[in-house]
DNA sequence: TTTTATTTTCAATAATTACTGAAAGTTCAG
DNA sequence: CTGAACTTTCAGTAATTATTGAAAATAAAA
C-alpha cells in the first residue's frame, strides 16, 4: 500500500475505533493526523487535510488539549498556532486512562458508593438484590480504579513485563 | 435513599456509564434492571419499568444476548419469554472485554499490521514517522490484547491479587 | 491607536443515531 | 389445522450529536 492511502486508512481507522469508544470521531481524527506528523500542524493544515471547518476544527484541537494528548507549539517568526501530539504511545495510553477514570469512572465509583447504602427492608428481595449488587459492583470497579492507577504509575516495560509473567 | 429511588438512579448512572462508552443508553439501562432483578423480567416488565416501546426493548435484549450479558428464560406454564443476566460480575467484566476485543480491537489491530508494512522511500520524514507510529500502536495493541487474554481465562482473584502485588 | 491576523464562540443546520408502533412473522394450545 | 399469544421487523419519525460559517473576541503589528 502507498503512504498516501495508508496515511487516509489510519485517519479511518483510528476513527472508527474512536467513535465505537465513545470519542468524538472527528476528534479522533485530528489525533491521528498529528500522531503521525513529522512537524507540527496548524489549524488550517488540519482543516485542509480532514475537510473540515475552521470551527470543528478548533473545537476539537481545545478538547484533545484538554484530554493532554495535544500541545500548542510556537514556531518562531510565525503568528499562527501550531500543534503538536504526545508521540510516546504508553504516555498517550496513560493519559486517557486517566482522564477517562477521572470524567467516567469516578463519578460512577461514587454513585455506587451511595447507592450500596440504601435503607429499606433488608428482608425484602428486591432490596437484597439490589445492596448484593451494589457491593459486587463497588468492589469492582474499586478494583480496576486502583489498577489503572498501578498503570499510571508505572513504566510500560515493567507493567507489561510483570503482567505477562502472570500467564 | 429510599429503594425506589436508588434503583432508578442505578439505572440513570449505568446508563450514562455505558454512553459514555460507546454502548446504546437504553440497551445499558435495560442490563442494569436486569442486574438488580432477583427474578426474570419479561419485554413487559421492561417496557414498564423503562417506559419503552416493545420494538425498543426487544431490540436491546437482542443485543444484551448478543453480548451473552443475558439469557432467555423459560418460566414453566407460561408462554411469554423471560431474562435474566449474568450476575457475576467478574463475568459481566470478561464478556464484555470478549466482545470487545472481537468487535473493536482484533480489527483495528489486522488495520495497523498492514499500514506498518506501507510502502515508500523510507528517507522520507513523514513516511518513516508513519512506520515509526504504526509499529509503536501495532505492538502496544498486541499488549493489550494479551492483557485481555489473560483476563479472560483469569480467576478474579488471581488476576487482581497477582496484580496488586505489582504495586 | 488603528489595522490586520488569528482564534473562539455559538445559533442555525446537517448528519447520525435511537425509538415507536403497527404489520408481518412465529409459535403453540386447543 | 385455526386462532390467540407472543415476538420480530422496519419505515417513518423523533431525539441527539456534530458541524458549519460568520460574527465577536483577542492578540500582535504597524
Amino acid at each position: 500500500m502507498k503512504y498516501k492511502e495508508a496515511k487516509q486508512q489510519f485517519i479511518q481507522t483510528w476513527g472508527k475505533l474512536g467513535s465505537e469508544w465513545g470519542i468524538n470521531r472527528t476528534m479522533a481524527q485530528v489525533h491521528a493526523l498529528l500522531l503521525i506528523a513529522p512537524k507540527p500542524l496548524s489549524t488550517d493544515d488540519i482543516m485542509e487535510e480532514l475537510q473540515i471547518s475552521r470551527g470543528n476544527a478548533n473545537m476539537n484541537l481545545r478538547e484533545l488539549i484538554n484530554w493532554t494528548l495535544v500541545s500548542k507549539e510556537l514556531v518562531p517568526g510565525n503568528r499562527m498556532e501550531y500543534f503538536v501530539a504526545e508521540k510516546n504511545i504508553w504516555e498517550v495510553a496513560r493519559r486517557i486512562a486517566s482522564e477517562r477514570k477521572k470524567r467516567e469512572i469516578e463519578p460512577a465509583k461514587q454513585a455506587l458508593l451511595k447507592l450500596k447504602e440504601t435503607e429499606g427492608d433488608k428482608k425484602n428481595e428486591e432490596v437484597k438484590e439490589f445492596i448484593k449488587m451494589m457491593t459486587q459492583l463497588s468492589n469492582f470497579v474499586n478494583k480496576m480504579d486502583k489498577t489503572v492507577e498501578t498503570m499510571m504509575k508505572a513504566e510500560e516495560n515493567w507493567f507489561f513485563g510483570t503482567l505477562f509473567k502472570m500467564m
